[in-house]
DNA sequence: ATTTCTGTAACTAAACTAATTACATGTAAA
DNA sequence: TTTACATGTAATTAGTTTAGTTACAGAAAT
């Protein structure tokens, strides 16, 4: 199962589209029901993604780009730093005929696999979460 | 990051399918590079599915279904107990307009992109990878 | 009977996740 | 300028997951 931080960050950067004031981390970690270290620590990781700005010491953070121009692909490259979805196990046999081709040719199908769901990540944007948050009240 | 259960099964299938002899639960391990165990323990799994059978103390495992028949969404969803691919912050305050229709709406999204990486998975059979495999000695 | 295999429970080490504590540092208002 | 409060980040912790391993019961075959 894929951790909750592209959860956690789309509700951060939904929270921060949405209000026009200045949020603390204590106030999104209140929404989030989280700590609001958990919440920093996103945030790190979403300003260096160049997707907010933030000043230490000072409340609050700022998107730095167009809801509409968020993809929920953009997030999840943010916030998780493993590349391949799925895990291989390593060295398998290299004098079995299959051992020794199963890595690459398993390898074809899994990165159409994560190309396959990560297209659909990119075809949703922060702005389509947003206005179906809003529908949804 | 998904655990390597689908491509530890799809590697004890390939082998069990291009073997015309029984091969028992340490030669397949040899080939995987793993404990005996962690192998019956996936065979185990595959037989519940219905993708192969196994006599207890009897050497080999045998399919059930053609090659062409198995999908790696079928043995995918065999090894992986897990329904949900991604997941989510637990209890986002109610109180909050974002908080309390973030799970619904998030979750929209990723049964989509789920739906996407399994449609892959569906889309290509242990047939295909045994080809695969085969062209690629 | 003895050997060899599968099935499975139980335990372990390593990795990962999220929560938490602690604190350095920046901002701004009194 | 001092005080209050915010962010940034390192370090620690508890809980979960994964794969590897040991141990052993029970089935099969010689």
């Amino acid at each position: 199962m894929i951790n909750s931080r592209l959860a956690v960050s789309v509700h951060i950067l939904a929270l921060i589209a949405t209000h026009p004031e200045q949020l603390s981390s204590e106030y999104i970690a209140g929404s989030v029901n989280t700590n609001p270290v958990v919440i920093r620590r996103l945030t790190g990781l979403l300003r260096q993604a160049g997707l907010l700005q933030t000043v230490a010491g000072k409340t609050g953070a700022t998107l730095t780009k167009d809801p509409a121009a968020i993809t929920l692909l953009m997030i999840y490259r943010a916030v998780e730093p493993k590349e391949t979805l799925f895990s291989m196990h390593e060295q398998p046999n290299p004098a079995c005929p299959v051992g020794r081709n199963i890595q690459s040719t398993l390898d074809d199908t899994f990165v159409r696999a994560q190309q396959a769901l990560e297209a659909e990540l990119e075809a949703e944007t922060l702005s389509d979460v947003i206005h179906r948050l809003a529908s949804a009240r």
